[in-house]
DNA sequence: CGACACCTTGAAGAGGTTCAAGAAATGTGG
DNA sequence: CCACATTTCTTGAACCTCTTCAAGGTGTCG
């Protein structure tokens, strides 16, 4: 076992199933293999990519001033709550969302291990979302003042959180194409495969999740109903593309799913 | 007329008619008044605040390599484009929007004098949407390797970045909530207010404005047809709220119309 | 094991889309 | 500068997707 496959498995632990929610299954194919430790952690990307001399590369340890755990259903932070710091998601999953003063909420993201959170924080000097652990997980905190002061020094630092802030707006370009242009069925399926992918990533079956949101959560993140994301789900697996047991989805028809997300004409 | 009026003007010069989009109303009491020249301008807030030393300023002046001049209906840059440079829009208006292989479009953004255009490049290098001009527009062109050997030796304009990227990001975020969670009368009514808002903020009246797009593009923003757009424009007309005489859009009753947006229960 | 949260399914209804036709602006070329 | 072609906008009617309301089922956790 490489050094990656243990640090995988340090970031989530594969035990009991209770515990090993997305859980490789036993007898699937190992995913693509990391290449380094972090390679599926934004922070990882961020600390060892190329130009990294050893001062630095030591330098930025530094830069997590410490842990958090955060319990389920538990936040780490709420809107209006002071900007300190960007948090790298550890281990555990997060959503985030926005709400209006008549109590309607926007789910705007599900993030997942080496993804990070509190990028919203940083136009105004106070958080605008919420984000709120969906299992119990743990964030390493890194204190804006602290980063920035390293990407003075570390150009490589800085061009990447440019990058992550950047790709956070290309994802979400995403998430308005499917919510302004694109049926139930569709977002549906668009959604499936963005989070069994991102879990492939992450060294998981790309066919085998078990999700960790409510039917609400993800109706309100695909702006649908409950209903409606209960009855498209009952729609895929009555055609055979999924089987769904609860929030055990298995992707039984992949190339099926892809088409309906492109294939939809109009 | 102070120096900031005169700015303005250069901005955007109030002439005939026939080019006066968004004018100024004769009799309209005058907006808000500038500040300094650039307030209105992300670029400027860029370069202006707080503690800019001479030098610094005078160095920011070297930012800007060349300007641009994009022609109604042409693009400042398409997708799969290398990204080389952030555009600031000195004049005109803009729409984003991004394209999926099956032909379906969608706006992601309206943009005017003083906004930033671009950042989506910065994630992998290469532009993942299209920045069309929809009325005859002149940029600021600002090569990110320099915007980026600057920030190096000016924090304030490091930070500034991150600002407008982390902006950006909290904007989607509402855009998303829009499209999430509103009905046809209520985005049609938030967006009319933001795009009245960012016009006062550049001096021009808060109840008069002349849409730039047509009834298809804010359709496609809005996650609605035209023929949505196009009726529910009618129907607020018929209740008093607007004057719709085609592009030309007169706010009869603002306050019934934020009441649309925020007061519409469920 | 029982309470509670979550999920599924049905039926009726509303909001938005589609298709279609005509009217109003805009731009173009003579 | 005017007539014509083109684009854009409006409006109607039928249709369809998704929502709403309601009831019952399933799973989870204390």
């Amino acid at each position: 076992m490489t050094y990656a496959a243990t640090a995988a498995l340090r970031i989530r632990p594969v035990m009991g199933v209770q515990q090993t929610f997305y859980q490789r299954p036993v007898n699937a194919v190992p995913a693509t293999p990391f290449k380094i430790a972090c390679s599926n952690c934004h922070l990882g990307v961020m600390c060892t990519p190329v130009q990294l001399s050893d001062s630095e590369a030591s330098r930025l340890d530094e830069l997590v001033a410490t842990r958090r755990r955060v319990r389920r259903g538990a936040a780490l932070f709420v809107p209006g709550e002071t900007f300190t710091s960007l948090f790298a998601i550890r281990s555990g999953f997060f959503k985030t969302y926005i709400a209006t003063e008549d109590g309607r909420e926007q789910v705007t993201g599900f993030q997942m291990a080496g993804e990070i959170l509190g990028l919203d924080g940083i136009a105004c000097g106070s958080h605008s979302c919420s984000a709120i652990a969906l299992e119990d997980a743990e964030v390493c905190v890194m204190p804006y003042e602290r980063l920035d002061e390293f990407s003075r020094e570390i150009p490589a630092l800085q061009k990447h959180l440019q990058k992550i802030l950047s790709r956070e707006i290309v994802r979400e370009h995403g998430v308005m194409m499917m919510l302004g242009s694109m049926r139930a069925e569709e977002r549906l399926a668009s959604f499936l495969l963005d989070i069994v992918q991102r879990l492939h990533m992450r060294g998981f079956s790309s066919s085998e999740l078990v999700l960790r949101m409510t039917r609400e959560e993800i109706g309100s993140y695909l702006g649908l109903k409950l209903e409606t994301v209960s009855r498209t789900f009952s729609q895929l697996a009555e055609r055979g593309i999924l089987s769904v047991r609860h929030r055990h989805i298995c992707i039984r028809d992949a190339s099926a799913l892809r088409a309906i997300v492109v294939n939809a004409a109009h």
